[in-house]
DNA sequence: ACTTGTCCTGTCATGCCGTCAGCTTACCGA
DNA sequence: TCGGTAAGCTGACGGCATGACAGGACAAGT
């Protein structure tokens, strides 16, 4: 399915081969923690890796390159996100907890990929198609799941029908995410993380059900 | 209170200077436009301002500063979106009006200034102050409006105290820019402008009074 | 015309990019 | 044990962007 892991110039990647490509992943993600996307340069990768620049270019077309390899292995992690909402009920207490759940794991999630997560954002949101693809493939688990949840509630008449499942399921995950990545910037301006997730939890459940969570 | 505009070397631009200056300036705004923010360079800049890197240098230190000061510019501007908010009612169906306005100025003002807010909500995620001062002072001022208005809803009563008044105008806020940063993707995704709106301003108006809006 | 201060550019050292030929290493069959 | 073969790595190179400088072009006042 996978096919193998191939060299630039189309060579099987052995072993060693994997590990140095391996290698190279790592640094790359530790670097985008700690300077700006702008600012890493080949040479620095290769450098902390233990390695030339040459070979770098061997396991990856460019920059850009390796970091939609490190997305697509978060956005494979990321799949099991959808788990925070599928087959959860939305009603009374359990209702609550789903929603609590859902921020709860989202967050970690997003502090965890904090750097890639970044990048991948800009990717998309300037227009790239692959970024935005893997973008996509880590909220739609999610948005699909949330979608489902609005539309089963409009059926049973417990939610407005002028509600566009898919517009408000997407607006409540782009909430997520971007709060997620802008969780440093909220506690700098003086809203504790104890009171944020509370906060989305409840904004989630009067976004899918319109109502106030019985706690 | 501004003082001069000053070139990097400390002399005081003339108006020719100050021309070459705004056409560099508005020359790279549309660089940020056509192409990603990491591919931007100086050289391309001054080319399509019909001038010379060497020119660019003279009255700014990096591609960054001049990013800056196109931001800093958009930020005056932004203070507008400030109306959206204060001194509006929250009740009955000027309550509706309210969040409708609101949503609807929000996503202008993004659409408006799309690429330049991508490149300072990049920088900010990234843990620069500069830029996050910039975005600070964008949506503070809605951030701060919208914080009041659930805080006077407290002291009547007629939100919950548990409710975070800050966190939640923070993540209704973040919602808004994001959704908006976005609004490509969420065309692309099958959801139309059309619906996204209303929907926006109900989650904007649960947020804020905890109750549906009557329309 | 002359002076003065502003404005722009040619040029240069530096450093990164991306590629190639060629060297080293590991594996395998004889 | 010994080549043979393919994988793995690197030094070196032309090309280009960067950022700094000194000096020439230009406008404005005298």
């Amino acid at each position: 399915m996978t096919g193998q892991v191939r060299t630039v110039d189309g060579r099987v990647a052995g072993r060693r081969g994997q590990a140095t490509r391996q290698k190279l992943l790592d640094c790359l993600g530790e670097m985008l923690s700690s300077s700006p996307y702008r600012d890493v340069k080949v040479i620095d990768v290769a450098r902390k890796a233990g390695t030339s620049p040459a070979t770098f270019y061997q396991y990856f077309p460019d920059v850009e390159g390796a970091v939609l390899e490190i997305a697509e292995e978060m956005a494979k992690e990321g799949a099991a996100l959808t788990a925070l909402v599928s087959g959860r009920s939305w009603v009374g207490k359990a209702g609550w907890q789903t929603s609590e759940e859902l921020v709860e794991g989202f967050l970690d999630f997003w502090r965890k990929h904090d750097a890639i997560l970044r990048v991948v954002d800009l990717g998309a949101a300037e227009g790239d198609k692959r970024f935005y693809k893997i973008r996509m493939k880590i909220l739609n688990s999610v948005t699909n799941s949330l979608t489902d949840a609005v539309k089963e509630l409009q059926a049973k008449g417990k939610v407005d029908k002028e509600v566009s499942p898919a517009a408000m399921a997407g607006s409540l995950v782009a909430m997520l995410a971007s709060v997620a990545g802008h969780q440093k910037g909220f506690t700098t301006w003086g809203v504790k993380q104890a009171e944020l997730k509370p906060n989305l939890a409840l904004l989630v459940h009067l976004g899918i059900t319109g109502k106030k969570p019985t706690r």
